[in-house]
DNA sequence: GATGCTTGTAAACGGTCGTTTACATTCATT
DNA sequence: AATGAATGTAAACGACCGTTTACAAGCATC
């Protein structure tokens, strides 16, 4: 039962994502899934409740990632030195990670494509958007870039400039990933986002040492 | 008669642009414009074919404008020194109008919101997406660059990495904007991208001279 | 002033929409 | 074996879909 229904919200997802919400009707959703359309409405309420039920779940998923790999940011004062090293390798790996998430994981892929298709209806699915894939991000970096500039790792240089020039290329590279099609190939993007942060944090960081 | 087959083709696109192409209704566009459906069949054949006349017209205009304000490629072996500055110059500005083109001109800002929500449901969409807003840009923008490098008046990197650093906060901003909504407050998003051609230029570009 | 073309309305067409209803089937529990 | 909840099918519902048709009004041309 549950099993089915979880069925559902997939295959509906997976369609909502290719052609959007209103394009996608109950009887296209049933077919793909082997039922009848009248079958679904043992497991949802309406068609609306399918999707209300994917926007519950990626709310639920992203605060959970949220608190999962948040940089610690309490953190900071209890480490000593050593640190500043450790928490730009960390940027690298938090970057490359959310890239993978919203490109490779099949949910989070999915609720992304669908998200854009239906950002400009109303209100609510904009402000969702722009918190999970732009404007949320960009102000979560701002924030860290700004603490890293007070603790005297990075230069002293507009964090808001900063969060946008290191941001932007992940959003681009997630939406040129959408276009080149099936997984596996992105290893391009995968290496082109390295090289991104990578020379993104040498060129901002504050040379305590040398270049190699 | 033309006038009257104008106010359709923009009335439609502006709700192609919110709500996507299926999910607006022959009814919708007819009754925004005062007029009964049976009318809109006097000036174009059926629905498709009001979604193509804005493709076909976008496509038009996309064309002029690569012709018009296309840096003169080959112009630059008849052009001494001091083209190099100029030609910096003519980056920013250009960079500028691309971001006021896409989020002001009310045809290019519908079009790119209609696109965006139909990337995902054919090839041609996709394509079609691609080569306006996105890897045909980051593409234009990697050409240029790599001739520059040539030319010695940039850093010798990666042109392919240098082009998504350098479009893709133009490409985010262009997308933040959407949300922040009506127009006249696209001020900051102007000045952002005026810091971030700046900083960019002038950190790839090789000192000839000094810094201020 | 009759003619014919343009541009509109109103109604109807078959089809699909989301949803509900009536009726089977399954299957664990008694 | 009987019960009853869970899960499915098939058909029907009114509403709306894109499109076509029949018809009227406006209007320049002869």
């Amino acid at each position: 039962m549950a099993d089915t229904k979880e069925k559902i919200l997939m295959t509906a997802l997976r369609l909502f994502a290719r052609d959007g919400y209103e394009a996608v009707s109950v009887r296209t959703i049933a077919e793909a899934l082997g039922m009848t359309k009248g079958a679904l409405y043992r497991h949802y309420k309406n068609k609306r409740d399918i999707f209300d039920s994917i926007v519950e779940r990626m709310i639920r998923i992203d605060g959970e990632r949220a608190n999962a790999h948040q940089m610690p940011a309490e953190k900071y004062d209890a480490m000593p030195d050593a640190y500043e090293n450790a928490s730009l390798e960390n940027i690298q790996k938090y970057t490359v990670e959310q890239f993978r998430f919203w490109t490779e994981d099949e949910f989070a892929s999915n609720f992304r494509k669908m998200l854009t298709l239906e950002q400009y209806r109303s209100t609510e699915m904009a402000q969702l958007y722009s918190q999970c894939i732009v404007a949320g991000p960009v102000a979560y970096t701002e924030d860290l870039f700004r603490e890293l500039i007070k603790k005297g790792v990075f230069k002293r240089e507009d964090p808001k400039l900063l969060a946008i020039e290191f941001y932007a290329p992940l959003f681009l590279l997630i939406n040129m990933f959408d276009k080149t099609g099936k997984t596996g190939e992105n290893g391009d993007c995968v290496e082109i986002l390295s090289n991104h942060t990578k020379q993104f944090i040498q060129s901002h960081v504050i040379d305590s040492g040398e270049g190699k």
